[in-house]
Formats: C-alpha cells, sequence, structure tokens
DNA sequence: ACGTTGACCTATA
DNA sequence: GTATAGGCCAACG
C-alpha cells in the first residue's frame, strides 16, 4: 500500500467524533492539493483495509455527502453520521462549518 | 495501449 | 452569485 493512502487512512482516522472533514483539506495536509480525487479513492480502499476507517466522517466541500453511496447501503453514512450527533439532511451535513475539522490547523 | 470515468477542488467569466 | 472550464492521478473497460 502506498504511504498516500496509508497517510490518508491515518489522518481520516484521527479525526474526532462528531466531525467532518472534507477531500481537498486532507489532500492539501498531504501536499498533494488539487489531488483530491486521489483521496476519494482511498477511501474507496478504506473498505477493504482491516482497520475501521471513518469515512462516513469524510465530506465533500459542499458538506454533500456524495460517497453515501459507496458504502454498503446509502443510509448507512448518513446513519453513522447521525448516530455521532451530526445532524444530515438531504445529503446534507448541518452546520458543517462549525462541525468542520481541519487537519492542518487541528492536527497539523 | 488508449479512452473514459471518478467519494473533488480551484479558478475564471 | 451561478455557470463553465481546467486540473489532478489512478483504476476500469
Amino acid at each position: 500500500m502506498s504511504d498516500f493512502y496509508q497517510n490518508v487512512f491515518e489522518v481520516v482516522r484521527q479525526i474526532p467524533a462528531g466531525k467532518v472533514t472534507s477531500y481537498g483539506a486532507i489532500a492539501r495536509y498531504l501536499g498533494s492539493a488539487g489531488s483530491s480525487r486521489m483521496v476519494g479513492w482511498a477511501m474507496n480502499l478504506s473498505h477493504h483495509q482491516e482497520v475501521f476507517v471513518p469515512a462516513h466522517r469524510v465530506v465533500n466541500r459542499n458538506g454533500l455527502l456524495t460517497g453515501k453511496i459507496h458504502f454498503g447501503s446509502p443510509d448507512e453514512m448518513q446513519e453513522l453520521l447521525e448516530n455521532e450527533g451530526i445532524a444530515v439532511e438531504n445529503d446534507c451535513v448541518i452546520h458543517f462549518k462549525e462541525l468542520f475539522w481541519d487537519p492542518i490547523k487541528e492536527l497539523l
């Protein structure tokens, strides 16, 4: 496994419960700014990872749950988010700005 | 081997 | 403020 994906999984794993982040933030944190799509591929591989990766805490810049369809069930992601106290409506994270967790600022 | 697609983001009009 | 274009790199057909 490339270090890139491993790093992505590690960052995603460090996301606190009840918080969310965006692909671009992770990509920028890894230094591969602009390659946010690779983060998405990394999430795709997260299912194959043995360790649990809270991919449901990762959403796009708009706070839209674009990758919910890649879960076991499209509703599973929303269920997980609501289970952590994150309000989700119309596939959008409510108070996304407040729940946003930037690895660059927080994790640094 | 080439072309298209994809869990995206930034920039310009 | 919305709309369109370009870029990025890897996987799939």
